[in-house]
DNA sequence: TACACGTGGCC
DNA sequence: TGGCCAAGTGT
């Protein structure tokens, strides 16, 4: 390890963490007595949702399904159900699958190891190492779309994260991690903790952050952002609307729903028609008899 | 690498 | 008002 990184580093990396012990939020999976499946769970809620809107949902899951064994057993359409409105409704189809392999392939046992970690459903690089780290106290790198934004200003002093690439991005934050496992976990929440609550997207709260005085964006004069300029996401009109408005109608009801019910969601036939098969072949739903269709696993 | 994939709240 | 954004994954 250089010279440089002990004496530019390691301080960073005190303000920060003595700041995560006085301003983390008090969060269900970070209570100590949480289990690993509560972590994983948690984490797959947390792709791409708030954590205002996954609270609730988090807390209804578990008290269903305290196990990967308890999921594993009901059809899968019933965890889609349970999904709700937490969006990406193929998460829950993985998660169940995840918990099925749980059963298959680790005694219904969450493992520690990130290799087996991302063999399983619906777990990648980021929810990997996050179950590792924060489920069992490992030092691995942490890298989500927070921590990329952290780096990349107080290290390279640049005002947004660039390209994503896993390789360069876990090297990254690695090098940063003190050898410590367990301090290493702890700087790896508290540097996503950072990014969630202070070092924000929109609008940083620069005058409130632990490491304003060294952070390198800040050094530089805040500059603006000069790379490549990311393409909006879009939602409406698209099919990922018309999947929704087609999940939703299948969610609310408790009876294979006939195809007129369905033709009543969106006008047009084709783009509806080409979301209905597409969820059909997602397996978020089954066909049931002609014309009627259905969560899986719930009819037949 | 780039794109598809839900949903709702905020500025 | 509407674009932007939120603890990504799979292909």
């Amino acid at each position: 390890m250089s010279a440089a990184r002990r004496v530019t580093i390691r301080p960073m990396n005190t303000e920060i963490l003595d700041w995560y012990a006085e301003s983390a939020r008090v969060l269900p999976w970070r209570e100590p007595t949480a289990t690993p499946w509560q972590v994983l769970v948690s984490e797959v809620m947390l792709q791409q949702t708030p954590v205002a809107r996954v609270l609730p949902a988090y807390d209804a899951w578990l008290r269903r399904w305290p196990t990967p064994a308890a999921l594993a057993a009901v059809p899968v359409g019933e965890a889609v159900r349970m999904w709700g409105r937490l969006g990406y409704p193929r998460r829950a189809l993985r998660l169940h699958g995840c918990a099925v392999a749980l059963v298959a392939r680790h005694g219904g046992e969450v493992p520690d190891d990130v290799d087996a970690l991302l063999a399983l459903p619906g777990i990648g690089a980021y929810t990997a190492r996050a179950v590792a780290a924060f489920a069992y106290g490992q030092r691995v790198p942490v890298v989500d779309t927070n921590v990329r934004r952290v780096v990349a200003r107080a290290v390279e002093g640049s005002g947004e994260a660039g390209s994503p690439s896993t390789t360069r991005d876990l090297a990254a934050v690695e090098a940063l991690l003190p050898d410590d496992a367990p301090t290493a976990a702890r700087l790896s929440i508290a540097l996503m903790e950072l990014g969630a609550l202070v070092c924000t997207a929109r609008s940083p709260r620069c005058p409130e952050c632990p490491v304003r005085t060294r952070c390198a964006w800040r050094l530089a004069g805040s500059p603006a952002y000069q790379g490549p300029v990311r393409r909006a996401q879009g939602f409406a009109g698209t099919d990922r609307q018309v999947r929704g408005l087609l999940m939703a109608a299948l969610r609310d009801a408790d009876a294979p729903v006939p195809q007129h019910v369905l033709d009543a969601v969106w006008p047009e036939a084709v783009q509806r028609s080409r979301a209905l098969d597409g969820l059909v072949a997602d397996g978020l739903v089954d066909p049931v008899r002609s014309g009627e269709y259905a969560l899986p696993g719930l009819h037949g």
